[in-house]
DNA sequence: CATATATTTCGTTATATGACGAAATATAAA
DNA sequence: TTTATATTTCGTCATATAACGAAATATATG
């Protein structure tokens, strides 16, 4: 395993990373690929600090990494970790017809389509709409 | 999945469940077969009600189940159960080589071999001495 | 029946955790 | 440089959780 952190304490935080709600919703969230903090914190209609709290917790625990792009953070799940995997395996198949997730998975899209301009990530460098 | 609960309620019950080092340690015992409670208490030195808590937020998750035979009240993983194989396949891998789960190890044989009359399970009705 | 043993339930206490808002930081746009 | 945007850090508060001891419950033994 890792370095620093005994496997107890590696698996320890894993867990913990895994028992809050919002957390798991977040996991299954990036399920597609990267996202961004505005989108996370709009999908989960949560406080920006506490959604940054959250997002914290789960890269201490090894489960996502973060990538600055400008004035924007994305993060992705870390899959090439012999601890993620298994433990996403088993998120997705036991949480990809849960209703919530599912929720969150239509309005993703939909942030991730129609991203008005009041939205957060407006001016997107890659395809937005520059218009205040 | 099972009933009652939502899917996202089912995993964070066992999530919950798993998210402390003790009830981790429950699990891994049990990995070679059925413990009675106060071999688990042996084991883990903590306060029976405390032990007593913990196997019920096991079997409230559905990660252990219990059956009484005589005094003595025996926990099992619960394997049959979607949930619970490919989590328990994890931590197997995850923790086999912690210390903490290699020295419980130990001394669970002991408990289970030596189990001198002052320990509890004295009168086991299997092969126990009798002396008090 | 009385006693000892095994386990659970309950009440209490200390600590951990999740939520928020305010302030700090960083970066891009005007 | 000033302003707006994106994110994090910090302090606070309410709730959740883990530990214990005492008491309750159940079952076997004397």
């Amino acid at each position: 395993m890792t370095k620093y952190k005994t496997d107890m304490a590696a698996v320890l935080d894993i867990c913990k990373a895994l028992a809050d709600p919002n957390r798991l919703r977040i996991l299954m969230s990036l399920r597609d690929g990267e996202l961004c903090v505005c989108q996370i914190t709009e999908m989960l209609a949560l406080a920006p600090s506490t959604v940054s709290k959250h997002l914290l917790i789960l890269k201490q625990a090894g489960m996502v990494e973060s990538s600055k792009r400008g004035r924007w953070i994305y993060y992705t799940l870390l899959v090439d970790s012999t601890q993620t995997v298994p433990v996403m395996n088993w998120l997705k198949a036991s949480l990809t017809n849960d209703n919530v997730i599912k929720r969150d998975h239509v309005l993703l899209k939909k942030i991730l389509s129609e991203n008005p301009t009041e939205l957060c990530c407006q001016q997107r460098t890659t395809r937005g709409r520059e218009q205040l």
